[in-house]
DNA sequence: CTTCGAAGTAATCATTCAATAACCACATAA
DNA sequence: TTATGTGGTTATTGAATGATTACTTCGAAG
C-alpha cells in the first residue's frame, strides 16, 4: 500500500492554483520577509505540497519578485480606479484606497520587505524599480508636485511600519500607541483594529 | 602539527570586544535582516569566529536584540543631546541629527528590519516598545504635539525605505530618483551620497 | 475504453546554519 | 614557574530548507 495519495480533493487549473500560492505567499512573505518565510509554510497556506510551490515558480527569489510585482501592480490599479473617480481631494482618497489595501493580507508588508533589501542584486533592483514606478504615478499621472508627493510617500511609510509592528495590538495597552494610531490613521482606523482582530483569531 | 592557530593578532578585553562584535551585527543586520544575516557573517565582519559570536551572546535572537536595543539607546541619547543644545527648531535639528546616524552602518536599517517583523513573540514586542519610547520621547521630554511627532515619524521612516532601497544608487541615473531624494533629503543629502559611495567600493 | 497531458505528490538530497563540545593560548599573580 | 581563568579556536552535529527526481492520478479527447 505505498501511495495511499491524500488530498485527493480540489484539481484547479494552473493558473488558478497559481494565483492561490501568490495570495498565500503574499500573507506569508509579509509576516516573515524574504529570508525567513519558507517555501513549506507557503505551501500549507496554500494547501499544496512543498516541491509544487518549488516547481511552479522555479526559485523562492522567483516567487518573491511575482509577489512584489504583483503587489506593486494591484497599488497602481487601484490608485488609477481612485484616479479615474475625479482629481478632487486626491491625497485624502489615495490615503483611504491605501489604507484598504490592507484587506490584502500580506500586500504592503510583503513591498516593505523588500524595500529593506535594496543591497540585494535582483530582489533590491526590482523594489527600488517599483517604488519608483508609485512616485512616477504620483507625480506624472496623479499631478502632485514633489513635496506633495513626498507627504505621500511618508505617510504610507509610517503607516506601513505601524502595521509591520503590529501596533494595533497596543491598541488598548498603551495609551500612547492608542494616540499615535488615531492620530496616523484619522479615519480607517477600526479597518486596521478589525483586521488586527481577525489576524490574532487566525494565527 | 595538529593546531596551528592563527590569528594570535589581537586579544581583547571581553568588553570591548562585545561592543565590536555588536557593531558588526548591526551592520549585517542592517543589510540583511534578522531572518537573512547569519552568524557566520557578523564573525567575519567582526574578525572572530562563529562560535564565539553566539556563545557571547547566547542565541542569534538574543544578539539581534541587544543589537537594537542598543541602536535604540543610541538614537534617544542623541536625541537628548540635541535638545540639550536648545529647544528652537527641533524639528530640523533632530531631523539632521537623525540623517546623522546613518554614520552607524546598519544602525536604522536594522531597527527597520526589526519593525516588520511585529509579529514575532520576542523581536516584534521589543520593537514595539521601542518604537513607542521613541514617541514617548518626542511627545513628553521634547514636547512635541501628537500631529508634529507623527510628522516626524513619517520623515524618519520615508527616510529609512529610501535607505534601505540604496535609493541614491538611482541618483545620476534615474531623474525621478535624483528629484525624490533632493526633496526628501533637503539639506545632508551629500551624506547620503559619500556613504552609499563608500558602502559600493566595500562591497 | 484507452491514451496522454496536465496537475499534483512522496521521497530524498545537498547545503546551510545555529548551536555545542572540546580544546588551546596567553596573561597574570602566587 | 607553575596554576588558573579569560579570551579565544577548531571540529562537529542536528535540524531546517530549497531544490530535484520520480512517481501518481485525474480528466478529457479520440
Amino acid at each position: 500500500m505505498h501511495h495511499e495519495f491524500h488530498h485527493p480533493v480540489s484539481r484547479m487549473k494552473s493558473e488558478d492554483r497559481r494565483e492561490l500560492i501568490l495570495e498565500s505567499a503574499t500573507g506569508v512573505f509579509g509576516q516573515f520577509g524574504y529570508y525567513g518565510a519558507t517555501t513549506d509554510q507557503i505551501a500549507k497556506a496554500a494547501g499544496v505540497s512543498q516541491p509544487y510551490v518549488v516547481r511552479m515558480f522555479g526559485t523562492k527569489e522567483r516567487l518573491f519578485i511575482e509577489v512584489i510585482e504583483r503587489a506593486l501592480a494591484f497599488i497602481l490599479m487601484t490608485f488609477r480606479a481612485v484616479l479615474a473617480e475625479g482629481h478632487h481631494d486626491l491625497q485624502h482618497r489615495f490615503g483611504s484606497a491605501y489604507v484598504e489595501m490592507l484587506r490584502q493580507r500580506g500586500l504592503l508588508l510583503s513591498l516593505m520587505h523588500s524595500f529593506v533589501l535594496g543591497g540585494d542584486p535582483v530582489v533590491g533592483a526590482r523594489a527600488r524599480e517599483g517604488f519608483l514606478e508609485v512616485y512616477a504615478f504620483l507625480r506624472h499621472e496623479a499631478g502632485f508636485g514633489p513635496e506633495e508627493a513626498q507627504q505621500f510617500l511618508e505617510g504610507g511609510m509610517l503607516l506601513n511600519t505601524l502595521v509591520g509592528l503590529r501596533m494595533s495590538e497596543e491598541f488598548e495597552t498603551s495609551p500612547l500607541a492608542n494616540e499615535l494610531l488615531c492620530t496616523a490613521l484619522p479615519h480607517k482606523l477600526d479597518l486596521l483594529l478589525e483586521l488586527g482582530e481577525a489576524q490574532r483569531l487566525g494565527t
